[in-house]
DNA sequence: AAAATTATATGATTTAAATCAATTAATTAA
DNA sequence: TTAATTAATTGATTTAAATCATATAATTTT
């Protein structure tokens, strides 16, 4: 990581709108700015490992960042994306336990660093925070919950329209609104999906033939998010 | 459910001591008391059902609930079991949203439900409780997250191995220290740990040849644990 | 107590997807 | 700019586990 030239504005004014810290009120903010740091993580950098000590918490200024857990043989299951707004950690510091996963800068990322006392404080003064964060971590647990039960019960090719409709959710598209907007490797894909990189590979390619995606190099188009969300055999 | 007879003690003098709500101060408990309803639920029967408004927040106050809910083509997938103590239902009340899965009675169960109102009423003038469900949310988020990445790559042999370790961790064993403290048809471990009826009958006989585990009729007994860990391939 | 339903068990077969193997393409480093 | 590494692709083979098919045992219901 990076501690340079860049500065990241203070949460009182932060252009993203959208993140959970927003709703606080000005003096909130103020407090939470108070003493953060600023840093740059390049594409691929590790903001924050699984099993490390959790003393931060990271808001996401600019930037897109994957949350994975090791598995079976240091096998990677992708859990989550974050970006702009999104805050990570939050939940190894309120129950005072390492991080559960480990966080990677996906492209470079900006991200402001909290420190876990300030944070702490700001919460415990603010019941609608605390309950800002159990509808985060109502949602997270919802949609783990709906993710072990794809793969459990659901096809790869299912599991894989069902990885490139969250992909969408998570990242939306290029202005042409039908690119892609963040680029995984095949094996990526396919440590979201829970699956090999080959069967990825002839998954995404036979997408492709029915004609609901298309793969330009790196670039991933989504051609018919109809069919893709009819080949994903989800309904809600 | 029957509203009958039987009367639960109110909060104040519950003699359960692990649940989250007995860290609540005496005014508190009298508060969340005030207005609840005792109910009786047999065993099979539904407590709440996934989709369904939340109205209520159930507090177990006696029995064993699973808690599942519905995959493709409406197959059964076990998220989480619940006993004494346990609370079931707040995310869905602090989330203002139907419930996540269905709750269904293993064994006559005896159940407190509190109003919407009342437990909202509670939580937002206590940090100490708020925090608690973070942490309860938190830390049932590191098990789906956990659950997701053993169902992914993980064998059948292990994933029913993890699930006996489950079932040991959330219910114990009768007096014998040995004999599992619940029982759970075939199918039932099977929707727990995500294969067939089938697969998980040869597993099982398997596991018993073993001799890491012992079938007797519709008990389990678990006659080596360090071997059963081994089989289920977990370090942590 | 008999009938009906549900759960358990086992064998045979199929199949989806992993693995293995080799090739080509695209990045990154020297 | 070439070499080295990493990523993508495609084909062949294997395998774990699902499915199908029956049979038997154990509960429930009548």
């Amino acid at each position: 990581m990076k501690k340079n030239n860049i500065e990241i504005p203070s949460c009182t004014n932060c252009e993203n709108s959208a993140g959970i810290l927003c709703s606080l009120n000005i003096k909130e903010k103020t407090e939470l700015s108070c003493g953060k740091l600023d840093g740059i993580f390049k594409k691929g950098e590790i903001i924050f490992k699984e099993g490390n000590n959790a003393y931060n918490l990271f808001c996401i200024h600019k930037g897109k960042v994957k949350l994975s857990k090791l598995g079976k043989d240091g096998k990677e299951q992708i859990v989550r994306f974050a970006k702009s707004g999104d805050i990570l950690g939050y939940r190894s510091l309120l129950s005072n336990e390492p991080y559960h996963g480990t966080a990677t800068a996906m492209v470079e990322c900006e991200i402001c660093i909290i420190s876990k006392e300030v944070f702490q404080k700001v919460n415990e003064d603010n019941y609608k925070l605390s309950l800002n964060l159990i509808q985060l971590l109502s949602k997270d647990l919802k949609s783990a919950e709906q993710h072990l039960i794809d793969v459990a019960q659901k096809t790869v090719k299912e599991r894989i329209a069902e990885a490139l409709i969250l992909l969408v959710n998570s990242f939306g598209y290029l202005e042409d609104k039908i690119t892609l907007n963040v680029n995984l490797t095949r094996s990526e894909i396919a440590d979201l999906a829970g699956t090999s990189t080959e069967t990825t590979i002839r998954t995404l390619s036979q997408l492709s033939s029915d004609n609901v995606i298309k793969l330009e190099g790196k670039n991933i188009l989504i051609t018919n998010f109809k069919k893709l969300v009819q080949s994903s055999n989800t309904y809600d």
